[in-house]
DNA sequence: CGCAGCGCCTGAAGGC
DNA sequence: TGCCTTCAGGCGCTGC
C-alpha cells in the first residue's frame, strides 16, 4: 500500500534513469484506468516529482504524466519482453529501457494532463500541503483540521489537511502524538504534536525505504524495512510500547484502525 | 458543498 | 482437500 514514503522512495530511484528520456512507445491494459498511458508517446521527461501519493512526471509542452499506485502498484524498469500478467501499463524510452506499472488489483491509475491541471483527479486537485513543506506550520495544520468535524484519522486519509498519509502512517502518527483516531476536534497543541509525529514517522519511513507488508517493492525490487519499525499499525493484541496496555483494533469509517485505548485520548 | 455509501479489483486467509 | 466467503483499502463517483 504505497503511501508518501513508498512513492518518494520510488521517485528518488527512477528520477535519474528517466530524466531527459523520450517516450517512443507505450502500452496499457484494457482497463480504462490505464488508457492514458499512450497519450504521452513522443514526449520527453523533464522532471520526476511527487504530490502526496501521486507520481508526477513532468514532460515537454507543458504536459504531465500522473501515476497513482493504488494499493498494490509498483513501478520498475526493465529491458526486453515480459510475461508478467499484472503489468497494466508500460512506456518504452529512446534508450530501449521500459518503465512498467505492475498493479495486481488495478486500484492504481494513470492520467495525462496539462501541467498543474488536476481537475480530472479530484483528490489531487484538492490535495493538502506536503508534510515536509517548510512553510507548513502547525497553526496551518490546526486550521485545516478545524474545517471539518470528521474523525481526525478520516481527515488525514482524505488527503486534504495534509498530503500523502495512508492507513499505516496515520495509525503510527496518531499513536506517537497520543491522539485518539476517532477525535472530532483536535486542540492546537495536539495538532502541533500530530504534525511533528507525522513528519517523524514519514521521515523514518523514507529512511527505511518504505513499509513492505505484502506487495510493495522499491524500484529495484527490494522490500522496504519500515515494517520492522512500526509501533502501532498491525500490532493489535500486542502491548503498547509506552504504557503496556493491549493495543486494540476498531473500524472507523470503514478503515481498520489500531490504537492504544489508554495513551491516545479523544 | 460536504460527505456517506458504494464499486472497483485480486490474492490471502479463514470457515466448514 | 477444496470450495466458498470475507477481508484488505485508496480513491472516484453518485446522490442526498
Amino acid at each position: 500500500m504505497p503511501e508518501l514514503t513508498e512513492v518518494e522512495t520510488i521517485r528518488r530511484q527512477i528520477a535519474p534513469a528517466l530524466a531527459g528520456r523520450r517516450i517512443v512507445d507505450a502500452w496499457h491494459a484494457p482497463n480504462p484506468k490505464f488508457v492514458a498511458a499512450r497519450q504521452v508517446v513522443g514526449r520527453t521527461v523533464q522532471s520526476v516529482g511527487r504530490r502526496g501519493k501521486y507520481l508526477v512526471i513532468g514532460l515537454d509542452q507543458e504536459r504531465e504524466l500522473i501515476v497513482h499506485l493504488g494499493m498494490t502498484g509498483v513501478v520498475r524498469l526493465r529491458t526486453g519482453a515480459t510475461i508478467d500478467p499484472y503489468v497494466r501499463a508500460s512506456w518504452t524510452f529512446d534508450d530501449d529501457t521500459i518503465l512498467e506499472l505492475r498493479d495486481i488489483r488495478q486500484f492504481g491509475r494513470v492520467a495525462s494532463v496539462a501541467s498543474g491541471d488536476y481537475r480530472t483527479l479530484p483528490t489531487l486537485h484538492a490535495l493538502g500541503p506536503d508534510p515536509f513543506d517548510p512553510a507548513l506550520t502547525s497553526r496551518d495544520f490546526y486550521r485545516a483540521l478545524r474545517k471539518s468535524t470528521q474523525r481526525v484519522k478520516t481527515q488525514l486519509l482524505s488527503q486534504r489537511p495534509i498530503a500523502g498519509v495512508g492507513n499505516i502512517y496515520a495509525d503510527e502518527a496518531l499513536w506517537r502524538a497520543r491522539v485518539h483516531p476517532a477525535s472530532r476536534r483536535v486542540s492546537q497543541p495536539r495538532a502541533h504534536e500530530l504534525l511533528g509525529a507525522l513528519r517523524t514517522v514519514l521521515a523514518q519511513g523514507i529512511d527505511n525505504g518504505g513499509t513492505t507488508l505484502r506487495d510493495y517493492r522499491t524500484f529495484t525490487g527490494e522490500t522496504g524495512s519500515n515494517q520492522h519499525a512500526l509501533d502501532c499499525y498491525g500490532r493489535h493484541g500486542q502491548p503498547c510500547g509506552r504504557c503496556g496496555t493491549t493495543l486494540v483494533r476498531k473500524v472507523y469509517d470503514g478503515r481498520g484502525t489500531t490504537f492504544c485505548p489508554v495513551c491516545q485520548r479523544v
